[in-house]
DNA sequence: TCAGATATTATGTGCAGACATAATATGAGT
DNA sequence: ACTCATATTATGTCTGCACATAATATCTGA
């Protein structure tokens, strides 16, 4: 890492085998493999078999962030945190949402509208539709006291996820609701999840404007 | 894995030992540190000496998020990349630069103002600064030809850097500049990155209404 | 009963050696 | 000069063993 940092291994440049830097540090080639390895998979490195490992031409490229599990994300802002369940019915899934899972007119959805609140304050707002074709059981479940969101994670099996991270102007009721003024640009996220093939849940979130998401690297 | 994602294993149980896993699986212990050292740096377990191995109660879902290099971005949409130079001209340091990255007033900064393009349509629009008193050199380079971000990633030696991801409402000159209304919900990525405890350059990233940044699991 | 010292134990990290695999380099044959 | 098979080689993965370290459990003595 310091020999990429410092340049003496350039962008591009075929670094020394296992074996050599095994023999040059004094370790065994199970150490240099799994620096070698920790390096490549944080970006920094590109490695193939017998071609031998370069110095990445573009380093930074992979950030991790941190899904905020939102009541982890207040607490760590030395916030109390609460939600409310604003709304709660079941529905057919919009044309939207049947194009984008795949499900028919009559799948039968749970719809949830939450807000959720760090000492008061609105936090997010949260939109989400669960498929009760596929989780019939959270029907039943008292969604007030335990958000739906660790309902699901402790009661489904882990699952495949995806997110996106957009921005859009607040509409009415979101403004009414975030109490920020209509057309102020939000933060999105958007998370769906799959067990296997079937989806499961979708989530839109919506935080009102000051909210940045950090990461560092 | 498949036993978390089977609830076998459910969040909060203390899994089996190593040896016992190595014993029950027919491989070495050292096969098992390292599959369950993977599935702790992603999350799914949390491990500690003489403790044991549980199954993390909240999976803090650690995205990767690949920092979009913009011209790879674009390339990736198959569109064409090119970008314009709007302005360039050296300025001190506003008074929330000189906060944010502790600089005082006579700091010499390089301002660029550069708008991304895919096959000529708006992509990015990027306000950056680069701090002189570090990178002299850059004044010199030609960076019509060579994005100052690719003609910092090859000379400079690789920096720490922070990024933050928020939303704002298009100014009238973004607008102008993107091609959107006034007021329209931006997706902003902010970059900084240091060498070492000296900041090297502030990068302020705006892209226009229906950009969004995915990541999957 | 309780504090402090000691033993135990699961994970953390390391070593040396082995075979597997993929990509390249080489050489034979046309 | 070109194609195809073969040899080489760097990384990928694994075994089996060893010691380090931190957290817990147990024991000892007042």
């Amino acid at each position: 890492m310091r020999r990429i940092s410092d340049r003496r291994w350039q962008p591009g440049d075929l670094i020394p085998g296992e074996v050599e830097l095994a023999e040059e540090f004094g370790c065994a080639r199970a150490t240099v493999n799994r620096a070698l390895r920790e390096l490549a998979d944080s970006g920094l490195l590109d490695r193939k078999r017998k071609a031998g490992t370069r110095v990445a031409l573009n380093p930074v490229r992979k950030a991790t962030v941190e899904i905020p599990v939102i009541r982890k994300d207040v607490e760590a802002r030395d916030k109390e945190y609460s939600f409310d369940l604003l709304d709660r019915r079941e529905v057919s899934p919009s044309t939207t949402l049947q194009q984008l899972y795949g499900l028919t007119q009559s799948t039968p959805l749970l719809g949830l509208w939450t807000l959720h609140r760090a000492s008061g304050a609105p936090f997010a707002y949260e939109e989400r539709w669960i498929n009760l074709s596929v989780v019939p059981e959270i029907v039943e479940a008292d969604l007030v006291t335990l958000s739906a969101n660790e309902w699901l994670v402790r009661n489904m099996p882990l699952s495949r996820g995806e997110f996106s991270f957009s921005a859009c102007n607040a509409s009415t009721a979101e403004a009414g609701i975030l109490d920020c003024p209509q057309g102020a640009a939000l933060f999105v996220i958007n998370r769906s999840t799959w067990v296997v093939d079937k989806p499961i849940t979708a989530v839109h979130l919506v935080y009102p404007p000051g909210y940045s998401m950090k990461t560092a690297l």
